[in-house]
DNA sequence: TCCCATACTTGACGACTCCAAGCTTTTTCT
DNA sequence: AGAAAAAGCTTGGAGTCGTCAAGTATGGGA
């Protein structure tokens, strides 16, 4: 196996487990009544900080500010997140979490992380890998 | 960090690794004239090895059999796979790449590869990341 | 032969995504 | 201050993606 096949096999493994650990989540996405693209937005939302704007959601998601909105739409009507204009500038809508919206996010990610192949590692496993992956994405 | 964070880390940056991956190839897709679910299928096509059929692609691709058609008419229009009926058993359709195909997708791989973030590890750390994606996905 | 399972295709519908155009608000320039 | 430019979000249109249900053709077994 030659330098060029080892990163071959290493994308497909890390898209092998992107895919497993979302396949893992459908059913509680199916649950909490929301689509793939909707959980991605809900992962995003931290509980415990000051929510985005939609332009931030936008450039998280990697996605047109237009496909926030129509997120944002379908999370509102759900009633797991709101949308308000910031005080210092009406032009932007700060996303927050609802108490649901906490909620929905908590099972989503309690059930991403007992659920994916990742959890099968022991800690020590799991402190290589993050130092690898780390180093990979930073440097 | 408890264990949960860290599994919570770990999924977090696998993700933006495949993402990563992803966005340094769009242009790649754009000059084949491609989106990302046929870069995808043409990801699946093995240059050495029997085409599979449009339910073995389906299976690989975790979707549903006529989004296969959908795909394979696009694919087939460009010239960059054949579709023809197997003589022992004439319901089912072979995939297999046209040289412009095979092209396609080493331009494709090629771009993945070295682009990647998993580019940046050395030799070793590709090995001992190779380790512990393939105990999480196998155990 | 008759029945049924398998493989693919088609049509319908909803979800996702981008782009271009439009509106409101803010900032900048004169 | 007033006009112009820029920024942020929303709307409308188009194409892609994905599933489900129904239809067609082939293969296999009673």
């Amino acid at each position: 196996m030659d330098g060029e096949s080892l990163t071959y096999q290493l994308l497909r493994l890390v898209h092998a487990m992107d895919r497993a650990t979302d396949e893992q989540v459908r059913d509680v996405m199916g649950e909490l009544g929301i689509t793939h693209a909707l959980a991605d937005a809900l992962w995003q939302l931290d509980p415990d900080a000051a929510g985005p704007t939609m332009r931030e959601m936008a450039a998280a998601l990697r996605c047109d500010p237009s496909t926030v909105t129509f997120l944002a739409d379908r999370l509102e009507h759900l009633s797991y997140v709101t949308r308000a204009p910031a005080p210092h500038d009406r032009r932007t809508k700060v996303l927050a979490l609802t108490d649901a919206g906490r909620a929905a996010r908590r099972r989503l990610v309690e059930a991403a992380t007992t659920r994916t192949p990742i959890a099968r590692l022991s800690r020590e496993e799991q402190v290589a890998l993050h130092g690898l992956l780390t180093k990979a994405m930073t440097a």
